[in-house]
DNA sequence: CGGCCGATCCACT
DNA sequence: GTGGATCGGCCGA
């Protein structure tokens, strides 16, 4: 198993980071449940105190959004909607709130139980697509936010599945259109497979 | 302390 | 294509 070690997560290129993260692998083992997880085929960055978009602009820092001023390496994750926990990656060292949403996985392990949790009738690749729908096929609560992304609860593995980058789509992040000017940069990336 | 609203999803037309 | 579900956190009083 190759586990990716929190120097990965420690880096400051935000953005560069949501684009390595396709063709990672997501793993949980969480309530008895086995070890359910998929690859990631879509990602949004969150560029801390300068992104209009970002929990954290103008170092706002809440209950809530403390997570995210963490070392890189821990899951954020919050509620939307009063309905979806939305899991996100921290990154960067402390203090600095980078912060990445995982939007949509291809599911590889636990079927079965990820099946379950998605309360879909049948199976296939698009119970992992969006952001609600990973959270909740990988069984992840708005009450993990902080935990550590390389422990044996939540944690993310190289593979060594390769991603052409001329496969990669980039371009604007959804839902956040009240971020003026920071609403049109091309932060989020997703992946075909 | 109360009101408002969101990085969404789904069922229905 | 559209609107309802549903609730914790943030902000202003």
């Amino acid at each position: 198993m190759n586990k990716l070690q929190k120097s990965f997560y420690l880096r400051e290129d935000v953005v560069q980071i949501a684009k390595e993260l396709l063709g990672k692998y997501l793993f949980t083992d969480l309530n008895n449940d086995g070890v359910t997880g998929g690859i990631i085929v879509e990602t949004e960055a969150y560029a801390g105190v300068i992104d209009k978009a970002s929990h954290a602009y103008g170092n706002r820092r809440t209950t809530r959004t403390e997570v995210m001023y963490m070392e890189g390496g821990v899951a954020y994750v919050y509620l939307c909607y009063g309905i979806h926990s939305l899991f996100n990656i921290v990154t960067n060292v402390k203090d600095i709130p980078h912060a990445i949403l995982i939007r949509g996985i291809k599911p590889v392990e636990g079927f079965e139980v990820m099946l379950k949790r998605s309360a879909k009738p049948k199976m296939n690749d698009k119970i992992g697509i969006g952001p609600g729908n990973v959270s909740k096929i990988l069984g992840i609560h708005f009450s993990q936010s902080g935990e550590s992304l390389t422990g044996n609860s939540i944690w993310l593995e190289d593979r060594g599945l390769k991603i052409l980058f001329s496969k990669v789509i980039s371009g604007p992040r959804i839902g956040v259109d009240y971020a003026g000017k920071d609403a049109s940069l091309p932060y989020r990336f997703r992946i075909s497979l």
